[in-house]
DNA sequence: ATCATGTATATGTAAAATACATATAGATGT
DNA sequence: ACATCTATATGTATTTTACATATACATGAT
């Protein structure tokens, strides 16, 4: 994994140089997703996304109460508060057709954005094949 | 590609509500790889991202001159002016070891975020293959 | 009872990243 | 003389992100 290099040590450059993999962009499409498959709250969402496989840190539960915000706003997903079971009431959200969309629209541009990193990591591999024994 | 796909006028999707591939973050890396391939100046890396296979939109200049300096400034990087050659001087940059050090930093990084792209990838197109038929 | 912990949502704000516009200036062609 | 191309650079408004903090219900332990 990226921490265990030790590339970072041995060139004397500060984690934070270079992104660590929280993706917080990436939180977006996720909650999206995990929506196509039934509706669901903040917290279980962020628990779903823990276990996405983020390389490191755990999401923002910030980023994402605000961008389910951001997506009812935008009519992406629709919500009800759920008063039902234990603990304090939760803000129930499901995707609307417009979501679904919005959806398939991030999973063409992931598409797209995967294709140029293998394209970067083709040559970089290529140019240090010789040097990257191991 | 990305724009020609119709979804988002299907849905009614404003293009700027979902990634366009800008991938302006992604232009660190790629200055660092070009420079491990030989000294260069600002306006010709520029064009070099131009080809590199950017999805959309050209690679804003601002921010590969303000990348060239922040790498300089923390020691990525290294210029001098070249007043040979005809036209307005350039600032010709070299990697130092550190820059290259980045580089694989950057690399490592990469193909992590790859693999995250790759399993949320997996797992839409497993849920949708049924109804995304052509 | 009160205290810590877990569940659940939400906001405030400082800092960083980004987009877009604009400035400067040498060289070349018309 | 003027437009165009090459080349670098900065100003700044906006957006994004990170981190801290607030609220409050529920549950189990002391």
């Amino acid at each position: 994994m990226f921490e265990g290099s030790g590339l970072a040590k041995k060139y004397k450059i500060k984690e934070c140089e270079c992104p660590s993999g929280k993706m917080t962009r990436f939180v977006e499409p996720c909650l999206l997703f995990f929506l196509s498959q039934g509706d669901s709250y903040g917290y279980e969402l962020m628990t779903k996304l823990d276990n996405f496989g983020f390389p490191k840190a755990k999401p923002d539960s910030a980023m994402v109460y605000r961008t389910l915000r951001y997506l009812e706003k935008e009519g992406f997903v629709v919500s009800k508060w759920d008063t039902k079971g234990t603990g304090p009431a939760k803000r129930n959200y499901g995707l609307t057709q417009k979501g679904m969309g919005l959806l398939h629209l991030w999973a063409e541009s992931i598409a797209m954005r995967k294709q140029v990193l293998e394209k970067f990591l083709k040559q970089y591999s290529h140019q240090f094949k010789s040097v990257r024994k191991k």
